[in-house]
DNA sequence: TTTCACTATTTTGCATACAGAAGATCTTGT
DNA sequence: ACAAGATCTTCTGTATGCAAAATAGTGAAA
């Protein structure tokens, strides 16, 4: 949760751990990099054009936050799950979500509805498009405006660093074009429960939300 | 939060990364370490007998779990909090520790409820020993024993990972004797109701454990 | 053919070195 | 005395080297 943490917003040029860090985890919540997959010093040193020390310091911090693993015995790998341990972290997930949406409900002003309409709109559109890459991102947008709206950096963070690790297992299960337009449909319920100001209604909404989202997740791993 | 994160159980020989992170963390919790107090690699390094490498990742770890932060111009420094960023922090620690209760209160095992007994037993001889480093560490162990109890090791390492960060300012609140019975006596009417299996009792009552320990860290900090 | 031991190779963890940046200190001119 | 510049020091980020551990590979014996 470590990792995780309320990032420094650095508008400084990034080291090259910094750049190494935000590629790799880039790559696993999209989905690119496998869970499971071992990621090996030398190689990425290479790839990134810059010796282990930075690229060891990378790795080291995305295990600090769970988003790697250590493995049994050499090398890290991308963390990955069984359906036990995927469970519980989406039970995790869940009670911060729901926190979230409760909190973003009773906070809710003029302009963080605009930023989640905006950013629901921009959803359909991928979704209508059928632009996997891009409705992957406009979600993620999406969730992370609810985020914001509750107004706690921290709260945010955390349920972004859930939202991380969790990436390259949810991305899997939008497969089809149908898959896009369903997700992005479930989230009018949501909003509509979020912009009710009915705090309680928004928390069971958006429970629903993460529990349809599980059971689809369970589906493809 | 990293994380944080669901820790590697190591049997093994620890690193110096990972002597120099635990010990880091160790200091820091119990409030040896300062907030806002600079972190000098170089210092660390002779500290522990070590090169400037194995501190240097221990502190990016650190730093990628939130609690040690990077600071503006140079140097890491001790994770220090103003009133507005104290209230938020606990405002999430405030949801996960219900959550936390809630669950708990769902599982409860003989063996859990046998281990937080066991837990606030040391609570209670370290409060009235005086013993103010005990009490610090029974209250510690207490905590993640209700955590442990959800049977969820993300969500425990999520309240962990809050507990670690704002450590050093719930520690200055146990100042003196009175303090530390306060504390132990207060920890009964939070067990009393996670064991009465009435979950939503159990959370409120978490709830207002932590609003009183939020009052009692405002005044010191 | 299997298994055990021994050697070769890879990989990790750490130490050390060094260049560039950020501060600190010391001029020097007004 | 003070501002501006110059220089000096310290610190950070990265590269490289090396020893020890872990794994893979090889071959000999049962």
């Amino acid at each position: 949760m470590a990792s995780g943490s309320a990032r420094q917003d650095d508008r400084q040029r990034p080291s090259a751990v910094q750049r190494i860090e935000q590629a790799l985890l880039e790559e696993i919540s999209v989905g690119a990099l496998e869970p499971g997959q071992r990621l090996d010093e030398a190689g990425l040193a290479e790839r990134f054009g810059a010796s282990r020390t930075p690229v060891r310091e990378a790795l080291s911090r995305l295990t600090a936050q769970g988003v790697l693993v250590q493995g049994e015995r050499r090398g890290v790998f991308v963390a990955e799950y069984g359906r036990e341990e995927l469970s519980q972290i989406f039970e995790a997930m869940h009670e911060i979500e729901a926190a979230c949406a409760r909190i973003a409900a009773q906070r809710l002003t003029l302009l963080t509805r605009s930023e989640i309409e905006a950013a629901q709109a921009e959803c359909v559109k991928a979704a209508e498009a059928g632009d996997r890459g891009a409705y992957l991102r406009a979600n993620e947008a999406f969730h992370q405006t609810i985020y914001a709206a509750t107004g706690n950096p921290y709260i945010a963070e955390m349920a972004s660093e859930f939202r991380r690790r969790t990436g390259p297992f949810r991305a899997k299960k939008f497969a089809t074009h149908q898959d896009l337009l369903a997700s992005a449909r479930s989230h009018e319920d949501l909003i509509r429960d979020i912009f009710s100001e009915d705090s309680t209604a928004a928390s069971r909404s958006m429970r629903s939300h993460m529990t349809a989202s599980f059971i689809e997740t369970l589906k493809v791993n």
